[in-house]
RNA sequence: GGAGAGAUACCCAAGUGGCUGAAGGGGGCGGUUUGCUAAACCGUUAGUAGGGUUAAACCUAGCGAGGGUUCGAAUCCCUCUCUCUCCGCCA
């Protein structure tokens, strides 16, 4: 959530980030209005209000203070409702304003118009036609497609033999990673949210289509551990040296998918649910892009530990997420693809998360208390690590080599 | 799922309609005394959100959350959330 104050106070700078998102500009005039609408209702209440409690005696009222007093209840309460039914409107408002570009980044429409920052490792030269991620799998009876549409459907998979012990290495591999490597402490939390940690992090009023939700209840099943990790600060002040909070999870990931038909069909690289590493910073608003970069490179280790090809991109505004102020993605060689893939997203949201769910700290100098800024990313996608080992390690007989790296996890050399 | 008891400030806790934004204690902070520490004593401890202001002043809200009754609610009524105890069920 942007400052209402802020909102308010600079209309164009708020106007003209929409604009580099290509976000439609009535979201912004309709808080303008609410707002404007809630602050006149708001100073009628409070006056009404400050009225009644100077006239209010100690004991009990005469007569004909009680004829006025009542008079006045009557005037209060209606304004009360005009109030209420104004601050909801703001409020909802507020939520569907999107987070400021920082100025860094650069203007785009779509993610052909993001910036390659860097890249690392050199695909590997095939001396035959590589194949693709899901046909090794299957060769090699790693995952069984056939009995997760039988058992779920679509975009679900069923890991079997070795492929369900690379996938639970790689998890550990990688918490093993962050936790003694990165300094992140490990948190094991529920993969069901509520709509309240939805809200905080941005995922909710505007993209419900995208999640699941549990029928009957206020519950969801998450779409990222970023929630989850985020929201365990949610309406809490923390002591300044208590910052940085390095958080690091390994969860299940639900997501619906919606509008993507067709798109990544076959194997695991577009799924409803899979595993993810979630890597999540709370820090001081003066050191969130040091934080940005920091958690920016702990995601990287792990594609270099691995061996693996990769590139990082910029976004443009067109692509930022609503609620990210800045994004690196990280973008893994897939060669049955000749292309980069996305297995990161790496995000600084300054105060913006940090204000919708109410995460604070405390300044050790002045004893004031602010909103914290929040930085996360993917440290990684399993999945589709999963994924692009097979496709960059695999051998002309379809065989797997492993990365040294996971040797020591997986107990094995080749797949 | 059933029955009961709770939720008040940093912590414990009093408060059943106006004199309460809140007694009392603990803890924290400051001070007096002291060779130092401790003890004792004195003082202080509402933070926060919103409006307002150049900044203040000032105003409003706030006793788990949301509604209601009332001129007036921490206090009465309703709904919900969470915590605890017992029963049932259960990995």
């Amino acid at each position: 959530m942007l400052d209402p104050k802020f909102v308010r106070e600079n209309t164009d700078v708020v106007r003209e980030a929409l604009a580099r998102r290509h976000y439609p500009h009535h979201f912004l005039e309709s808080f303008l209005k609410a707002d404007s609408h809630w602050r006149v209702t708001t100073q009628e209440l409070d006056h009404l209000k400050n009225e009644r409690n100077r006239m209010t005696p100690n004991g009990k009222p005469t007569e004909d203070q009680l004829l006025v007093l009542k008079q006045l209840a009557e005037t209060i309460k209606q304004r009360q409702d005009s109030v209420n039914q104004a601050e909801d409107a703001v409020k909802n408002a507020a939520l569907f304003l999107p987070n400021i570009p920082d100025a860094s980044v650069v203007s785009g429409e779509t993610e052909s118009d993001n910036i390659e920052i860097k890249r690392v490792g050199e695909p590997r030269l095939f001396e035959f036609q590589p194949l693709a991620h899901d046909e090794l799998a299957t060769r090699r009876g790693l995952i069984d497609f056939e009995a997760a549409v039988k058992v779920t459907g679509a975009r679900f998979a069923l890991y079997r033999g070795s492929g369900a012990r690379l996938e639970r290495s790689l998890i550990n591999f990688m918490l093993d990673l962050h936790t003694q490597r990165h300094g992140y402490t490990e948190i094991l939390p529920s993969v069901i949210v509520n709509t309240a940690s939805l809200i905080g992090t941005g995922q909710l009023p505007k993209f419900e289509s995208d999640l699941f939700r549990i029928t009957d209840t206020d519950f969801w099943l998450s779409p990222t551990a970023e929630v989850q990790l985020t929201n365990s600060a949610r309406d809490t002040i923390v002591h300044e040296e208590q910052l940085p909070v390095r958080l690091t999870a390994h969860t299940s990931c639900f997501r619906k998918e919606a509008g993507s038909y067709g798109k990544d069909m076959a194997g695991i690289i577009r799924q409803h649910q899979f595993n993810k590493i979630e890597l999540v910073q709370m820090v001081n608003p003066t050191e969130s892009m040091t934080g940005l970069h920091e958690l920016l490179g702990h995601a990287e280790a792990v594609l270099v530990a691995l061996g693996l090809p990769y590139r990082v991109v910029q976004l443009c505004t067109g692509d930022l997420g609503f609620s990210a102020g800045i994004t690196y993605d990280i973008e893994v060689w897939f060669p049955s693809q000749g292309k980069y893939r996305e297995i990161s997203s790496c995000s600084n949201f300054f105060d913006f998360q940090a204000r919708r769910a109410m995460i604070r700290y405390r300044e050790k100098l002045t004893g004031k208390v602010n909103y914290l800024h929040t930085i996360n990313g993917s440290g990684l996608a399993v999945g589709r690590t999963f994924a692009a080992i097979l496709e960059n390690f695999q051998n002309e007989d379809g065989s797997i080599t492993v990365p040294p790296a996971l040797v020591p996890y997986l107990n094995l050399e080749q797949l």
